[in-house]
DNA sequence: CAGTGGTCTAGACCACTAC
DNA sequence: TAGTGGTCTAGACCACTGT
């Protein structure tokens, strides 16, 4: 493991231990890459992912302090660092797909754009409702480009296509570009997520990229009102 | 102007001005380094900042690229990495805000914890309309502490509250928590945001954070569906 | 003033990729 | 194997804070 990785998930630790006092400033940067044996900017580095956490900030000339609100706050819902698809996000519930719509089409100039591929690329169009412990979660329309993500069958649609990318095809996932908007239901979304005329939906369009640069999904996720947050850490920079 | 901070943007300038050929990856990190006469890693720190706002991405121990379809968006609406406030975002637009109710009160428990403060402390308590070219747009309903954000007044909340936080009170924003989700129209939304009662609204909760970790604000943004996207860009790391 | 974090350097070695 | 980015070091100086 990474030298600064392993020292932030100690540190983690013992700020959710109350290992150091919240009224203080925890040691001083120096002193603890000297207990963690590491470089000054190694422990900077360690520190730097609990600040953007939201966990510490920094008094420059005075010292970094723990922010008290995040020691007992656990993340519960979907964060803006987190990319991973329902089944290992919500791990301990039982999920359930059900697939609405699978073809193989050629994509639209949207879709073709979003992708960054030629027109004649064929992309597989998938349709999944999303079943949290039996209840309606969300519906998912995702375009793929079929030569980037190959395989696919209604065995993987059923069960978790972000585990078959990452351990059958062995992709690395490196980010995605999101917008939210709430919307008003479509017909879809009535039968399917089970909402009314006046139940808005939240929708999640995105667009994820591969290690290699290449998108490998845009898809658009609509939530039921009820059931969704989407959670976002900012820190000025 | 810090050295990381100038190289990045001139890297983002000719990036986006196409100096750069998209096919190939930019030159490497040492050979930069030596063009702007700085070690290699702040090179690298100048290209991380590009990589975490999805204009480059890397493959190790092959290069640098760039996403090709970042070089025209340019980000119109809210980002993840703003906090700005209506009237420096949208500042060539012409903004309104009307004050629809401005108390000073005692927090309820969950203001004072969001807060961070005991319960005797006074709060403003502070509803506007924000209207952008005469359309209304977004109705903010916010709390903060009176003791850390002194002198407001009506004046103030005519114009921007950020504005004052930063320039008149010399106060640094250091981030914010945020959680978004859909939900129907209040009775307030109805008749401010002039929306009708299947129109969804996209709300924005927030509390923000000082740059000494005090929390000044925690606010509940309620903006029109057809008139506000929130985007983040989210990169793994 | 002493002490803190912010930036920057000039190197080193390692992990991974393409050839 | 050569070239790339990822990590890490041991220092340096600067900017800012509180006393």
């Amino acid at each position: 493991m990474r030298k600064y990785e392993y020292i932030s998930n100690e540190m983690r630790r013992r700020i959710r231990e109350e290992y150091y006092s919240a009224d203080q400033p925890i040691p001083d940067e120096l002193s603890l890459a000297k207990e963690f044996d590491c470089s000054r900017m190694t422990m900077k580095r360690a520190l730097d992912i609990l600040v953007s956490e939201g966990m510490l900030y920094r008094k420059r000339g005075h010292g970094t302090f723990i922010i008290k609100s995040s020691i007992h706050d656990l993340p519960v819902s979907v964060t803006d660092r987190e990319n991973l698809g329902l089944t290992k996000l919500l791990a301990n519930k039982q999920i359930e797909s059900s697939i609405i719509q699978f073809d193989v089409e050629f994509p639209s100039n949207e879709v073709a754009k979003r992708l960054s591929i030629e027109k004649n690329v064929p992309v597989y169009h998938i349709i999944r409702l999303r079943k949290v412990e039996g209840e309606p979660y969300v519906i998912e329309k995702t375009y793929m480009p079929s030569n980037l993500i190959s395989e696919l069958n209604e065995e993987v649609l059923h069960g978790s296509v972000y585990r078959h990318i990452t351990e059958t095809l062995k992709l690395t996932i490196a980010g995605s570009h999101r917008k939210i908007r709430a919307d008003k239901p479509t017909e879809l979304d009535r039968k399917y997520l089970e909402c009314a005329y006046d139940d808005p939906v939240l929708e999640v369009e995105q667009v994820a990229f591969l290690n290699t640069g290449e998108p490998f999904e845009y898809s658009f996720a609509r939530h039921r009102y009820d059931k969704f947050v989407f959670s976002s850490v900012h820190i000025r920079k």
